[in-house]
DNA sequence: CGCAAACCTCCAGTTTCTAGAGATATGGGG
DNA sequence: CCCCATATCTCTAGAAACTGGAGGTTTGCG
């Protein structure tokens, strides 16, 4: 039986967070000890590693949620997990690709700034004219 | 003069983001008509166009605000907004690498269910066991 | 047994908007 | 000159996913 406390250092995930889990739903509420406190098993913990590893990897809690229902129902068919991971991957390569066009714009604005005045700086002054730019954004 | 509706259009900022900016100080208050209703001039729009060109590149408000600061002070040395614009640029390129980190995890996951049934689905196996992954997170 | 650390609940704040309700203003057509 | 659709006004609440604090109770070690 571990704490919440034991539940946070073993997964990573930070006390109030793991409430807040409690609270929406997305994790079985514990049983108490006499005095109030959570106390949890290999159960819980397995479930907040999941949850924790899927929430790294980029997914909202509402996909999270999913995700967690499948893997409650071993019996189904497994296209709807492939999915929802595809559509995550379809949603990390275009936040990829849209910070890439961010990257190199800053970078063609830093240590560019010759001049000792804000009035000739390359940044402010790209940031006012938005001709200065490669890339649409 | 320019109602909120045509700075909205030209600029492509939403009317109660305006509005938001406005209120959190970042747009000066324009002036009203007799009705009440607020009227922009060349200078309201071109601050605006700035600051939503600092928001795409992904600058805080909070940035935005300290950029917009210098670019009223043209006397002053020009270091400090080539900071904000680095250190802008290493929070990008940090979001860059731990987003490839993800999306190399994901495509290993998408379109390995060979199996049927969620029991043998690598994408709820792998959420579920972190020692699938090859890279730290 | 004493006491510090951990735990409890509840509520407010963070960030950057976005949306709705209900009321008023504007501007073009008849 | 009036009508009416559209735009605008203020104010408030909600979204997402937590985070932090206040004020009070429980645990567990020495």
């Amino acid at each position: 039986m571990y704490s919440i406390g034991d539940l946070s250092r073993q997964t990573g995930v930070k006390v109030p967070t793991i409430r807040y889990y409690e609270q929406m739903g997305l994790l079985e509420a514990a049983g108490r000890t006499e005095g109030n406190q959570r106390r949890y098993d290999a159960a819980h913990r397995d479930r907040l590693a999941f949850i924790k590893h899927a929430r790294d990897l980029g997914f909202t809690l509402e996909a999270v949620r999913e995700l967690l229902d499948l893997s409650g129902h071993p019996e189904r068919p497994c296209t709807h997990a492939d999915e929802i991971a595809a559509r995550q991957l379809d949603i990390v390569r275009d936040k990829i690709a849209r910070l890439q066009r961010l990257e190199s714009e800053l970078s063609r604005m830093v240590g560019t700034c010759h001049g000792d005045h804000v009035r000739d700086c390359y940044v402010i002054r790209s940031l006012a004219n938005h001709e200065m730019c490669s890339t649409d954004h």
